[in-house]
DNA sequence: TTGACAATAAAACGTTCGTTTGATACAGTC
DNA sequence: GACTGTATCAAACGAACGTTTTATTGTCAA
């Protein structure tokens, strides 16, 4: 077969793996499952990723790749982020904003990435340490430091490193939450709308709330 | 065997599913992982809760009875909670500090039913109407009441149930967290503890958080 | 001592798992 | 037209899955 139709194929295993990796976790998928809702063969995972581990990474560069170029807010290999020059107060805003953002997709529903990222918390795989360290550790301390420019913008350097990781941990605490009730939510949460109108609510909501604890 | 041994069975196979299931979820953990850690046989399960679904749902009530017994809070059948006679801002206080307490073991481990709670938000099984029916549903609608007549105490009848609601679900975000961080904490959020100590501290941010949304 | 009963154990049931194999189709190169 | 490399397919591998069957054990009442 031609090599587009092959990409189409690899295209399609990992868009099915992305899915179904998010909301059942690497253990509870089968190689077999992923294959049928991508139209492919079983061999095909192991041609095209050696492996479902293979894919299971694969999957995850997948969905990043996506989440990245769809909302582009920190430089996720250095931490560094794109608006240095902002005040501290619109960075922590911006922060926020996109952390909300990476966890719902623009249509309501969670976003894979950060379901995955739930799924390894609960249960780590080996592929654990290396999203700590390429992406959600260095986006941490990144809303460390914005954290840390606000107190010390507003004059609070007696603010210990550990309160500020401690305010920092609350931000990522309500900005990880929708992406793990938003696929339940109608069940749980019916009266919180969590399209775009009820996430800028939201997200008023935890920035005031931090600038508070910063105050 | 004399029924002595038989429930130190039954208890060892609960023991060691509350456990599993909580990291892994009901699909990825497999009858006979529960047997080995249980020190049981493989047709002990089916003997004595009928199937995998059997046991899976007994364990999850046996660890609900856990953390009650543990902490007694809102009487679960009803959604009333214990302190209808103190004084709204103490009812918000003692809720949060017993959801962080339901997060949270003792010891700063997260908690089992809190994990189960999230495998099953990610991906329900057959036993997550029951749960939110019996537990999680009437526990956020007990909060948003408490919310509710925080809101009312200080005047603020503007506040519409939406809002109640989204005050509320930040504070599940927040309190929800722990149980979900604590077993990578040291790789996550090495900076943040989750010993008592830090609970209380933890608690006293969510709980002004939400007053100054209620102010 | 015997029979009834609850609990455990070993073995096997058919199914599904991740992975591999061998064959087939098809593009481009000589 | 023969050859090479890539991609797909059906089929099968051994292992593990949830569950069942059969046999064995120990404890009581009769």
């Amino acid at each position: 077969m031609n090599p587009a139709t092959t990409e189409a194929t690899q295209y399609r295993l990992l868009e099915a793996a992305v899915g179904l990796f998010a909301s059942q976790g690497f253990a509870a998928t089968s190689v077999r499952q992923v294959c049928d809702h991508a139209d492919a063969n079983v061999a095909a995972v192991n041609y095209h990723f050696g492996s479902k581990s293979g894919l299971y990474d694969a999957a995850i560069d997948f969905a990043r790749a996506a989440s990245v170029a769809r909302n582009v807010w920190v430089e996720l290999d250095t931490g560094r982020d794109f608006w240095a020059d902002a005040d501290p107060e619109t960075r922590l805003r911006r922060f926020v904003a996109m952390l909300l953002d990476h966890s719902l997709d623009p249509d309501g529903k969670p976003s894979d990435l950060g379901r995955i990222l739930i799924h390894e918390m609960l249960d780590p795989t080996e592929s654990f340490d290396r999203q700590v360290e390429v992406s959600i550790g260095r986006v941490f301390n990144a809303l460390c430091d914005v954290c840390g420019f606000v107190a010390a913008d507003r004059g609070r350097e007696d603010l210990s490193p550990e309160s500020i990781a401690r305010i920092a941990f609350l931000i990522s605490a309500q900005c990880m939450y929708p992406s793990l009730v938003a696929g339940v939510a109608a069940t749980l949460h019916p009266a919180v709308s969590l399209d775009q109108a009820g996430r800028e609510i939201l997200a008023e909501h935890i920035v005031q709330a931090a600038l508070n604890s910063l105050r």
